[in-house]
DNA sequence: TTGATTAGTGAGCAT
DNA sequence: ATGCTCACTAATCAA
């Protein structure tokens, strides 16, 4: 829904410490308490559980802010999935890029080799010609190609 | 969201004809008229319209069938958006395959073509060997290797 | 307006 | 509970 949207990055913030930033916009409902977005996301259960206690939340409240960590959660594995997700393309292209590089390398090595037969190839007939030529019989095991 | 969930599996179908059917679960606000959303997301703007006006539906209902219809639409949008992706990466898969065919295809030749310059070497200088045994000179051009 | 793409959201699955 | 992935939604951009 490209949250932080140009209407809305006005509004923004939902969380705490530095006033001249870090929104983080609520497409949830707003927090029940002031425990910032940053904090819920990351410390452990049993200490947002003492938290909300220590804050004397209702039941309800402690309900939504439970929901509101898991939602966040889940913003911050959606984001990583798809980076994830471009980071194995990024990386089956560099492959591909690789062998692409490996293939023409094979290509031009078959080139020269080829020139290399040939040319031994042209050696080998001019000297069984040479032969000839002279009256001279080779072996049998010589006269192959 | 899941939509189409095991709960709402056997409900699935998005639109009209067979009468034991059909719902598309409602993630949008209910439709205002009776419209399907197969419907709604064909027709043309202009028949729309027409339609709306026929059922003479209020401002407040046209402009939810006029936003039910873009939801649709996107909708489908980003189940291409999916789609496109899955068939890329399965395409730069299947040329990384190919491509392995390929070099495995180059390295075989570039074994075989090894050995064949080698016998066409050995057969060369067993010639020239042969050619020192019998004291026969060889030609200059043909001393080379 | 239409279509494509993105980030956020909840469902559902697996651990 | 946690993490991942999917389909869906709205925002935004391009055509």
């Amino acid at each position: 829904m490209e949250r932080r949207s140009i209407k809305n990055a006005l509004l923004a913030g939902s969380s705490l410490h530095d006033p001249d930033k870090e929104d983080s916009w609520p497409p949830l409902s707003p927090p029940p308490c002031d425990i910032s977005d940053d904090e819920l996301v990351s410390i452990s259960v049993r200490d947002l559980n003492r938290q909300l206690k220590l804050r004397g939340l209702c039941r309800e409240d402690i309900i939504k802010m439970k929901q509101r960590r898991r939602t966040l959660k889940n913003r911050g594995y959606a984001a990583s999935c798809r980076i994830k997700r471009i980071e194995q393309k990024d990386e089956l292209e560099s492959e591909r890029t690789t062998e692409q590089v490996d293939i023409d390398k094979f290509v031009s090595d078959n080139l020269n080799m080829r020139a290399e037969i040939d040319r031994l190839y042209q050696n080998y007939e001019a000297l069984k010609k040479f032969a000839n030529q002279k009256n001279i019989p080779l072996p049998p095991d010589l006269e192959a190609l």
